[in-house]
DNA sequence: AATTTGCGTAAGTAAACACTTACATATATA
DNA sequence: TATATATGTAAGTGTTTACTTACGCAAATT
């Protein structure tokens, strides 16, 4: 049983830099020097959202002589996907169009009681 | 033009408090009180993650005398899902099967040439 | 064997975050 | 008109975040 809490997608995802990080290595494989290379930070920044990135499951590393390949495992992405989607029904057009139906048949039935 | 960075969408959904506040007023509008009587923290807490909500649009208020109802705009989320869909491809097991058979494919290439 | 390369990690830091309490203000009620 | 209610906001605080530099270590290269 492991004490610390464990990494939580949403907070990994909300950082723009993990974001981009999530972006570059998703068609391919990199080591951890190339994903530098694209940003202005340091490598030590960019082996820190890795390890924050590989502890919610978005990225699993595999090892190569001394290099460290990063590869994004993006249905773990799945889990901000499900919990939006559970609210699609609010917002989506047609249950709108519905709604207010449903709100129109409600009106209705409160004139009738009256 | 605002010189403040607008709050981005997925840095608000980042926080439980604020997913929980978003579940809580996905169904029905409600004032700030009734919000703060589902949580164990304050009600200037709440206020200040309502503030949050409603910069960046997932949150609107609609004034009622002294009363402010908040309401879910929930299509602001899907920000959110349109970024995790691009992916969507790399993940989803259709296409990794059609991987499979591209590599193999390529594999077969490679060996011809050789 | 010595050096270079690719990386993790520790320590330090400034800024952001998630709260709190205290107070101010507008609206509703007695 | 006095009081109660619903709320925003300022100020203070401890914690977390996103970096930095410095260092260490193992694998590859010379």
């Amino acid at each position: 049983m492991s004490i610390e809490a464990r990494r939580d997608v949403f907070q990994a995802i909300a950082d723009p830099t993990r974001r981009q990080i999530i972006n570059l290595i998703a068609h391919k494989s990199m080591n951890l020097n190339s994903i530098t290379e694209n940003f202005e930070i340091s490598r030590p920044a960019i082996s820190q959202h890795i390890k924050i990135l590989t502890e919610c499951g978005i990225v699993i590393i595999r090892q190569k002589g001394r290099e460290r390949f990063c590869e994004a495992k993006l249905d773990t992405l799945s889990e901000v996907t499900d919990w939006i989607e559970q609210y699609r029904q609010f917002w989506n057009e047609k249950f709108n169009t519905l709604d207010k139906y449903l709100n129109k048949v409600q009106s209705n039935n409160k004139l009738k009681k009256k």
